[in-house]
DNA sequence: CGTTATTTTGATATACTTCAATAGGGGTGG
DNA sequence: CCACCCCTATTGAAGTATATCAAAATAACG
């Protein structure tokens, strides 16, 4: 079923194709995609997709973040993940997406029809290898954050969270999250007071530093493991 | 802090191979499989594999139940799902498994070589499409599981628990539970008492009866579905 | 059949939530 | 450039769902 607009920070604009042409990719084989990409760009907050709509592309982002998030029917809200350069999101089994798809920050993606990728997988056998080992990879990311979820404390939450986010983002030592703390609490399984409470406590103990709202320093990567009980 | 997993018979045995044979497949793809599969039985808290192990196999459960655990350094548990007649499990993309698995009863299984299925996949396109398939369902199934471990309350959690195990277990009105109360616990992000507890809630409000420890009957499958929120 | 593991039930503790109020930050219009 | 406003974040106080601790009841098992 194809969304309807609905009520949204920002005036709900459908993304539309701006241009053709190829961008970097994680792998050889990944490159051939890039040939049936298109790109486009949205602005903050805007839909890439909701729950519920047919399924017809696959995306990888390029610039900005994504959020993938599941509402429950009195509105309490998850986030499956944040998407960043880099990382395919709305590969799918199913009809339709199983959850909808947010501009956290401006963002450019690449847009890749269903039906292309099916075909391009006939022809080129190292693209389905490939595709299969991108969903691996989120399966195990997916099993890391059940265990989070089920198990790990608020402090432990956040310290995970800090260290998974530097190991995406690249440098080592800075890290940028450009989502709010009540994003960042609906990805943990927390409040955003609770959120706030535990950077706090982080910042207090010498353990990371701010700059900003959305920049953090990691001063003591060692203790920010043991907090996050390594996993 | 969520308590540590308590007493556990801890699989001490290593599987050994039995016999050889061939036995159904969900899927005319997936029948070719059976071709290069091994049966092999194990007991009861028998380990298939270890948490580190070299990732050598893929297995499809035949009969009986298996666990796939995760440890914390204190010894908190998650059981990040449990495997039942018919589920694949074991594929992955890095060298090692990311978890253990254990069986829960007495259980059998088809072990196929990774390398011989990475063989058939090169001859057998379709091949690599069902795999794609059934890692993009577990993917949907661990995200349902994220939002219910992030975000569900108990009765919630126990709700959902119980209509996914009457999904996948047949019949609708009767499912079985070979796992203890600890291990539902585990893999819901709950202790066994309030485990216990939730399902003697449902029990009074009538929405469920037990028949012994392991056998529930549904006997409001709507109501059921409105505890668990419907997500 | 006795023994041990598992489940149930009860009483208490606590980590996190909820509710409430203040403070900061970034953009916009004057 | 500054002042205002709104949104986000922080901080505080009180409440609650679930964990923890403890013990009895039930089921499993040799």
């Amino acid at each position: 079923m194809p969304s309807p607009a609905r009520t949204q920070p920002h005036p709900l604009i459908r993304p539309s194709a701006r241009s053709t042409g190829p961008s970097g990719a994680r792998s050889a084989e990944l490159a051939a995609l890039d040939r049936i990409g298109v790109v486009i760009t949205l602005r903050r907050d805007e839909a890439i997709f909701f729950q519920g709509d047919t399924a017809e592309f696959y995306f990888k982002v390029v610039t900005g973040a994504v959020r993938s998030c599941t509402l429950l029917a009195d509105g309490r809200r998850h986030i499956g993940d944040f998407l960043l350069r880099g990382d395919f999101f709305g590969l799918n089994a199913g009809e339709t997406y199983p959850f909808t798809a947010e501009a956290i920050t401006e963002v450019t993606l690449v847009r890749y029809a269903r039906r292309s990728v099916d075909r391009l997988m006939g022809q080129q056998p190292q693209l389905g290898r490939s595709l299969l080992a991108i969903l691996c990879h989120d399966l195990l990311a997916a099993q890391q954050q059940m265990l989070l979820l089920g198990r790990k404390t608020a402090v432990e939450r956040v310290a995970s969270f800090l260290l998974q986010m530097a190991e995406r983002g690249g440098t080592q030592a800075r890290l940028s999250l450009p989502m709010t703390r009540t994003d960042i609490g609906d990805h943990l399984g927390l409040t955003t007071e609770t959120v706030s409470r535990t950077f706090g406590q982080l910042k207090s103990a010498g353990v990371i530093a701010l700059e900003g709202l959305h920049e953090v320093l990691l001063m003591d990567r060692d203790a920010l493991g043991e907090l996050a009980e390594a996993a």
